[in-house]
DNA sequence: CGCTATTAGATTGTATACAATCTAATTTGA
DNA sequence: TCAAATTAGATTGTATACAATCTAATAGCG
């Protein structure tokens, strides 16, 4: 076994299966002039909206170098509008805008086309999402 | 069961992981002044030189337009160079220079500085392996 | 043979990622 | 209290990704 052979890393496949979902994303997303990360912060918000930049970087795993044009890029489409917190003038909080609350309703159906271009069944979604959750545990993420 | 809530996703764990790798083998790669996109062009090359770019691509998956930057670079690094194939002028060859191949045995100490940093037992590692590579089936990759 | 279709790469434009650095605001500790 | 340290975001520079388009070379076909 040559640990240097492609077939043989984990993290190939990783890299590879994340891409091919983003592209998937891709033309669901298209309609709603998302893409996804733009999503992911979409998602976020719609848990819980005016939170800080910083939170959602929390949340997504992403620093200020990302989020602040991707942010921007939300801006001009229309869906979330940028504040600042009077008690902290450095922390910028992050508000959905009324066609941001009502995208939410658009994208319920979202899930399910994505479940439907992946081809996978409840049984085999929730078995993947468990693996990964528990790898996501072991890498202290 | 909220099928718009971040943690309820499937593709998140992906996205996140996947970045998060990255991140640990950018510490790892440095020494060699390699990324990761570019240290599985390598793996690739190191099991067949002399192939096209074309070839390169759907191993990993990568069109030209991420191939042709990535490959300058690693020109730049002296590890590869271009020629084209004279029986078809459109065909780029990729071919390892001397650094390129003697690399390989310097990097051969990188899978497991990987599985080291990853904190995963020889089990774990064919485990979530074999999950990947079942997923990357099912979604005909 | 010569014209059309196809193919391989390169280029352009847009959108992440992230390290490193910068600025402004707030917190902390002597 | 007030200078130093910390924190939140923005900015800069580098490196992917990928769709769309362009160019040059080859293949296919009437």
């Amino acid at each position: 076994m040559n640990p240097l052979h492609l077939s043989n890393q984990l993290c190939f496949p990783f890299y590879a299966i994340s891409k091919e979902i983003s592209k998937r994303y891709r033309t669901i997303l298209a309609p709603f002039n998302l893409t996804y990360p733009q999503y992911l912060v979409m998602l976020v918000l719609w848990e819980q909206d005016r939170i800080p930049l910083k939170a959602i970087g929390r949340r997504l795993q992403l620093d200020s170098g990302t989020l602040t044009p991707l942010l921007n890029k939300l801006i001009q489409s229309g869906y979330i509008e940028k504040a600042r917190n009077e008690l902290d003038e450095r922390e910028l909080v992050i508000k959905l805008t009324d066609a941001g609350h009502s995208l939410r309703e658009q994208a319920a159906s979202i899930p399910l086309q994505i479940q439907r271009v992946l081809g996978l069944t409840d049984d085999e979604y929730k078995r993947y999402k468990g693996m990964l959750d528990e790898l996501s545990q072991k890498l202290n993420m």
